[in-house]
DNA sequence: TAAATATTCAATTGATCAATTGAATATTTA
DNA sequence: TAAATATTCAATTGATCAATTGAATATTTA
C-alpha cells in the first residue's frame, strides 16, 4: 500500500473515531438522549443523569468536540443541544442496531414487560391509523418543557407527576397511549402501569419524537427549541 | 429519579456503548470498511490494514464482542464479515454523518481532488439515470474477489493494477465511471488519474456497492459471501 | 462593588484500552 | 507423527479516558 494512501486512510479513520469516541461512553450516550428532546441547560442534564455539574460538563466538551452538540450562552447558562437531525437520526440508529443485535439489550428491554402486569405496546404505523380515525388519545407524559420544545402531532401533554390528577380529563373508553423519550426511557411504562390501575385502557408507544419525525417527516409541528426558555428559568 | 429507572438506564446505556467503543478506534474502522466488501481472512485483513495478525485479531475479538461481525472457521482459517446489513447501514451512516459535521474531514475529502488534476465525481442517482441510457461504462476497480462476493449491478470489474492492460477493451468515446471500497478509499481516484491520462473520460463514484444496495433495494446482484473462497487459497 | 450562581478548566487518580510479544491452540499435509 | 501454517490468547507496557476536586471565569443582581 502506497504511502500516501496510508496517511490519508489513517487521518480519515481518525476523523470518523471521533465519532465513535463520543459514542463509546454510557453517560454521553445518555445525554444525547436527553438533548433528543430540545436543549437544557447543563445543571439540568447533570440532574437527569445523576451526574456532577462538573463531570457533566466535560462529558460536554467531549461531544463539542465532535460536533455532536451545539450550545447557546444566555445569561450565566449554557444551553445544549442535539447539533442537527442528522445527529438524532444516528442515534436512533445506533439504538436499533443494538437492540438487534445485543442479545443482552433484547433481555433488558424484555424485563420492562416481564417485571410489570399488562404493559402492552402500540407500533407506531398502526398509532398512525389508529389517529387518522380519532380513536386513540395520545398523551406525552415528560416534562411540560420537552412538550414545548418538540412533540408527537396530537399528543396531550401530561408530565408523569401530574398523570394521577389529570386522570378525570381522560377518556374512559378510548384507548390511551402514552410516550415519553424514547427506547431508553421508563416514564410511558409508569404512565401505562398508572392509567391501567385505574382502569383505563392503556398501551405504551416506546418511539421518540425524533423516531416520529424521521418517520413521518411531513409534520412540522416542531419548531427550533433555542428561543424557548428551559425549565430553569423561575 | 427511583433507583428502578437509574439501573435499567445505567444497564442500557452500557449495553449501547459496546457498539460506540467498537468504532471508537480508528483502526476498527478501517476493519469494518474492508468487511463492507465482504468476508476475509485475518491475514487479508492484516495486510489491507498494514497491521500485525495478533493485532488485527485482537481487534477483531472487539468487533465479535459487540456483535458487529461474525466468522466461520474454515480449516485453519477464520472468515470474519459483517454480521448484517444493519450493520453495513450504520457505518454509512456514521461516514455521511462525520463527512457533514467535521470540517477537518471535509477538509482531508476535498485535499484529494485539489492534489489531482482533473478528477470530477458523478452522483449515484445520475450514475443510474446514465445506465439505464446504456452510456456509460462502469468499473469496479477493487480486487477480483471483492467484485464477485458483490457489486454494483452492471459494472465490469478492473483490478486497478490491472486496468493499464484493459485500457484498449475500454471505449474512448464513452464517460467511464470508476468505484471502489467507497468514501474512505482512493483506488477509484487512481483509475480515474489513469484513465484520464490516457485519454478517456473517466469521473470517481464514490459511493461503495453496500450504499448502493441502501439505496437500491430492489437490485439484488449480492450472494452471500460465505460459500465463496477467497484470494488466500491458493 | 460584592455576593451569588452557572459553568469551565486543570490537576489528580484510578480505570480502561491499544500495540507488542511470544506462547498456545487448531488445522492440514506429507 | 512432525512440520508448517493461521489464529488466538495472555502478559506487559505505554497511552488514553472518566470521575473527582476545587480553583478560575463569566454573568447577574442588589
Amino acid at each position: 500500500m502506497e504511502k500516501e494512501t496510508r496517511v490519508f486512510k489513517d487521518n480519515v479513520y481518525a476523523q470518523l473515531a471521533r465519532i465513535g469516541k463520543a459514542i463509546s461512553s454510557p453517560r454521553r450516550l445518555e445525554i444525547l438522549d436527553i438533548l433528543m428532546q430540545g436543549s437544557k441547560t447543563v445543571e439540568t442534564i447533570a440532574r437527569e443523569t445523576d451526574m456532577s455539574v462538573a463531570n457533566t460538563s466535560q462529558h460536554l466538551q467531549t461531544l463539542l468536540e465532535s460536533r455532536l452538540v451545539e450550545y447557546e450562552k444566555r445569561g450565566v447558562y449554557s444551553y445544549y443541544k442535539l447539533a442537527d437531525r442528522t445527529v438524532a437520526n444516528f442515534i436512533i440508529s445506533l439504538q436499533l442496531l443494538a437492540e438487534k443485535r445485543i442479545t443482552e439489550l433484547q433481555k433488558l428491554r424484555e424485563e420492562i414487560y416481564t417485571n410489570r402486569d399488562n404493559i402492552e405496546q402500540i407500533k407506531m404505523s398502526e398509532l398512525i391509523v389508529r389517529m387518522k380515525k380519532g380513536n386513540v388519545t395520545l398523551i406525552d407524559v415528560r416534562p411540560k418543557e420537552e412538550y414545548e420544545m418538540m412533540h408527537i402531532p396530537g399528543a396531550n401533554s401530561i408530565p408523569i407527576e401530574d398523570l394521577e390528577k389529570h386522570l378525570a380529563t381522560l377518556p374512559i373508553n378510548q384507548e390511551i397511549v402514552a410516550y415519553c423519550r424514547g427506547r431508553c426511557c421508563l416514564l410511558s411504562v409508569e404512565a401505562v402501569e398508572i392509567l391501567r390501575a385505574h382502569g383505563f385502557k392503556a398501551v405504551r408507544l416506546e418511539a421518540s419524537v425524533q423516531e416520529w419525525l424521521s418517520q413521518n417527516d411531513e409534520y412540522s409541528n416542531v419548531h427550533d427549541c433555542c428561543n424557548k426558555k428551559n425549565s430553569n428559568i423561575s
